[in-house]
DNA sequence: CTAAAGTTTCACGAACTTTTGAAACCTCAA
DNA sequence: TTGAGGTTTCAAAAGTTCGTGAAACTTTAG
């Protein structure tokens, strides 16, 4: 038999599961990979994956996917034990840095796309006859905006101290 | 006829409408909320529904529900031209005070419930022989998460400064 | 070298979302 | 009061995403 010998997971771990992964959900990710990295972080001991989908009541190829997944956004790590053939997984616990993680892989990344798709829809906007180009001033102010958020970022990653005031003073006159 | 009357929107500004409407996307709204909201953000005239339907391809019925659920967020305001009995739209452009308001209304609503969740799964969470309960503790790690984030997102929204030290400090140690 | 254990990949089907088109519903003018 | 113009609602179609289970692949022990 396989991983049957774990402590039986209780409902209300479970619940807990079902609620980050919801949150995660929201943020982006898939719901299951927010509900096997709850499972890991309240285990004290890293489980394999046999343990995962029978808790979770998942297919191995399920969780086998979202635990590469995870992995790769190193949300969770490949443990090890000694005699044991399979590999064995545990939670990274340092919630700041995977926040900071997603923050510089993913939505700094999502910001430069849309400022550079905008810098390429701007240059084939026609010029229009009225003398403050309209659309023209719209887009930039688009612009604009995306250097904010780009900058906000990134003093976010960094970790520096962030004033929002700028963003409010100019957009919500 | 109806609205054929309008300025052909070109196809630059179809892109821009576009773009920013996979950024919505992102931020979990609708792809066609974006678009629409940027045709009317570029457009110096306030537009009817016909109009933008007949631009963008999309149904009379999509396109009055998409602008309800604009109007709803305050993304675009009602407007009137007299003489004509339909009615008119126009984009509120203080996109800073639309991020505010998505920011309280729904950003910290989600964080609230997050938190309610957590309550009760810890409230039904069995005692654990272990002196230190393990378990436990993790989810009192996941509940002051939850509580900076409030912290966080509450200063965002009164637009006062924001430092995000003291997260980076308690969880990427 | 072979067999057993574990893992990954993939085509398919289920479940959920989004969009459509048509019908019902208002509102105003004559 | 009736009818035309405009808007909203809704059930069904179309499209998309997600999870399954089986098969293929990899690894290690004997």
């Amino acid at each position: 038999m396989s991983g049957s010998a774990a402590e039986p997971v209780t409902q209300a771990e479970l619940e807990v599961a079902d609620t980050v992964g919801r949150l995660m959900e929201f943020w982006g990710f898939k719901r299951p990979m927010g509900r096997i990295w709850t499972l890991l972080y309240l285990s004290p001991t890293p489980l394999g994956a046999a343990e995962l989908g029978e808790q979770l009541k998942m297919s191995a190829g399920a969780v086998s996917m979202t635990l590469s997944e995870l992995v790769k956004w190193g949300a969770v790590k490949k443990s090890w034990r000694p005699g044991e053939r399979r590999d064995f997984y545990e939670a990274e616990t340092s919630i700041g840095k995977l926040v900071q993680r997603v923050l510089r892989e993913r939505e700094l990344e999502l910001v430069r796309q849309f400022e550079d798709a905008l810098t390429n829809a701007e240059a084939a906007l026609p010029h229009e006859s009225s003398s403050p180009d309209f659309k023209r001033a719209r887009v930039h102010e688009l612009q604009r905006l995306a250097k904010l958020g780009e900058t906000l970022l990134t003093a976010l990653v960094a970790g520096k101290v962030v004033d929002p005031a700028p963003i409010l003073k100019v957009y919500a006159k």
